[in-house]
DNA sequence: CTGAAAGCGCTTACAG
DNA sequence: CTGAAAGCGCTTACAG
């Protein structure tokens, strides 16, 4: 039917062209696409050769428009795509293939993150879960709250993986993430127990923004500070610059750089711990253009636990996140609540575990 | 309908239950919900609000059964997923954006790289195009040339991004990639000019598996070395320690660990050429570790010119790929096929800009 | 084991 | 501007 002179490329093959090629009705060419036992073996083979000299495929969507339960889950990541979530999304992908799920993966920007885009894509695809990778909101609390509500109406299970449910007082949803807060606040510990007092804070964002993984590890950090008599110096939580990406090492260079240039004299503290493992890269660089050697002069802790912590000179003291740990309950979580939509909201907070580098000194 | 004792969501409202609601037909819904003109924008409002207050959205699956058209580009990812082909990713989305498609990405395993798999996906979401982002295929020369042999009967628009079509003498497939060749080309070219003699590589990959981004990186390197006079010493080619990821910091570090263990009083290099960015950083620790100083006693230079390229201490000399217009290219070559699917393949090299760091000393 | 038929939820000529 | 009807390509009772 196609005609060479157009553009168009040759129809595809219905299940009702085959049906007539392989000389059977439609129904029996779906049970043997479909390896239904209920077929002769001898005419499914037949079948099956047919559709693959024809390169036939069954057309998904009027699978789906019939068929009730789906094998797919998606994955949503809104905004930054950094190596963490991808390490994670790896670790989801393989958890959820070996439970016979396919993952797909929706990347959407920042001004997207509404309740109508997930129902878009929810039942676009007909998914049997969504998960959140990073965080799905908006900067505004109440906006924030707001979407999560409405997020709760739409009818399919889902859970938020790296980032906790900020919908207030009652969680909505479950979630599944690392423990920032504690994992900040051992850090933090682990530079006092060395005999740091002035400690800064690298990658702070938005004060109307706190819904998000910096929020609970700047808490963290002050925690640690006040536990210890030391009263936190507002001033040494360095704003950030690049607003956008909180978590780069472009954001850690020039957050560092630019108090560096404001205080060349005294640069006013001994440690600075990142808000991530790159944003730390970035202050160490901003630290080496100033001529200050890490550790020797300035100690320095990231968050993570990325290959770059590992393979830096010198390797980066961190906490490692539990990435396969963090993977697994959230699949778990997601699949029981496939199974069971009714299950209880669940928060799972994750234990970090504190990988020491070469980049802290003794002072 | 639902059983409250039961685990069972509530049933998704369907046209006909709004049309119900709103005492109209379903095809008055269907046309207020696409916003089509022959409908009266009184009625419209009316509906489009009864379909907010009840959450009804169309069932996609229904709807791509009746349209042809489709607004849906796949990405497909096989196997590393790296900061590079992120980044790509990312622009790859705003450009499809632009031109008004949705983008959605599909990760699969090595093993899972067939004919079949990609024909699932495209019909399975009645994709507009492909974008096959970072190689597809196997390892296996003869199955390779297959595999893209087969894709190439799947009527869909699909083009390689950041890699070749390895088909053989005739490309099968349009593609867009950097010009690894060249590029690889211009550093050995700038380390040469440097005085460098004894120049390693660092990250060949199997001999079997010729297909793939570092066999051109290679090729480069050799071009170089042979023009310049230099006869290329293949003990200079490192092997590969980490197979399954070749351009990572663990594979760059494996790499050149081995070779300095193997050879404590001579390590035989004057400058160390990474196949990537990750690798040249791997590779700058093993050097640490050793106690080789980077670029005093070892000149080092990656390729990608990523953002670790750019904060790392030193610098790293490399090749910055031209992320945006690979991304460009890629969604103009492919929307066009779109448009006219018997267009003509196309084969775009971009070159990429050598971006000299702090890296690379003369001898 | 196989076939004829109903129907999933939409869209789109066609008629009014 | 609105409605009744056909049909997209499948799956699944139901009958044989």
């Amino acid at each position: 039917m196609a005609d060479p002179t157009s553009g168009s490329a040759p129809a595809e093959m219905s299940i009702r062209e085959l049906a007539r090629i392989c000389g059977v009705a439609v129904s029996t060419v779906s049970r043997a696409m479909n390896d239904r036992s209920d077929v002769n073996p001898a005419t499914r083979d037949r079948i099956r050769a047919e559709a693959a000299k024809h390169g036939y495929v069954p057309n998904a969507s009027a699978r789906r428009l019939k068929i009730s339960t789906t094998t797919s889950i998606s994955v949503i990541i809104q905004g930054e795509l950094g190596q963490l979530l991808i390490e994670v999304l790896e670790h989801l992908e393989r958890r959820f293939a070996d439970a016979g799920y396919e993952t797909t993966l929706t990347h959407i920007a920042d001004r997207q993150a509404s309740a109508e885009t997930v129902q878009r894509i929810v039942r676009a695809g007909k998914f049997g879960g969504v998960v959140f990778l990073g965080r799905y909101g908006s900067a505004d609390r109440e906006a924030s709250a707001q979407l999560s509500r409405r997020l709760a109406e739409i009818q399919v299970p889902m859970v938020f993986c790296t980032t906790p449910d900020y919908s207030g007082a009652d969680a909505l949803h479950s979630s599944v993430s690392v423990d920032d807060r504690t994992g900040v606040y051992e850090l933090a510990n682990h530079l006092i127990a060395r005999g740091h007092r002035r400690i800064a804070f690298v990658g702070a964002g938005d004060q109307h923004d706190r819904e998000h993984a910096w929020a609970l590890r700047l808490a963290g950090y002050r925690a640690a500070l006040t536990d210890a008599g030391i009263d936190p110096d507002p001033r040494l939580v360095l704003p950030s610059r690049v607003p956008g990406q909180l978590y780069s090492m472009a954001n850690g260079h020039a957050s560092v750089a630019n108090w560096l240039g404001e205080h060349p004299d005294d640069r006013g503290f001994t440690a600075l711990m990142a808000v991530s493992d790159a944003a730390a890269v970035g202050a160490a660089r901003a630290l080496n253009e100033a001529g200050v050697r890490v550790p020797d002069e300035c100690s320095l802790v990231g968050f993570d636990g990325l290959d770059i912590a590992n393979y830096y000179v010198p390797r980066i003291t961190t906490l490692a996140q539990p990435i396969a740990e963090i993977a697994e309950s959230t699949a778990r979580v997601l699949l029981d609540t496939v199974k069971s939509p009714r299950r209880a909201i669940e928060q799972v907070w994750i234990r970090g575990r504190l990988a020491e580098g070469e980049s802290v000194r003794e002072v």
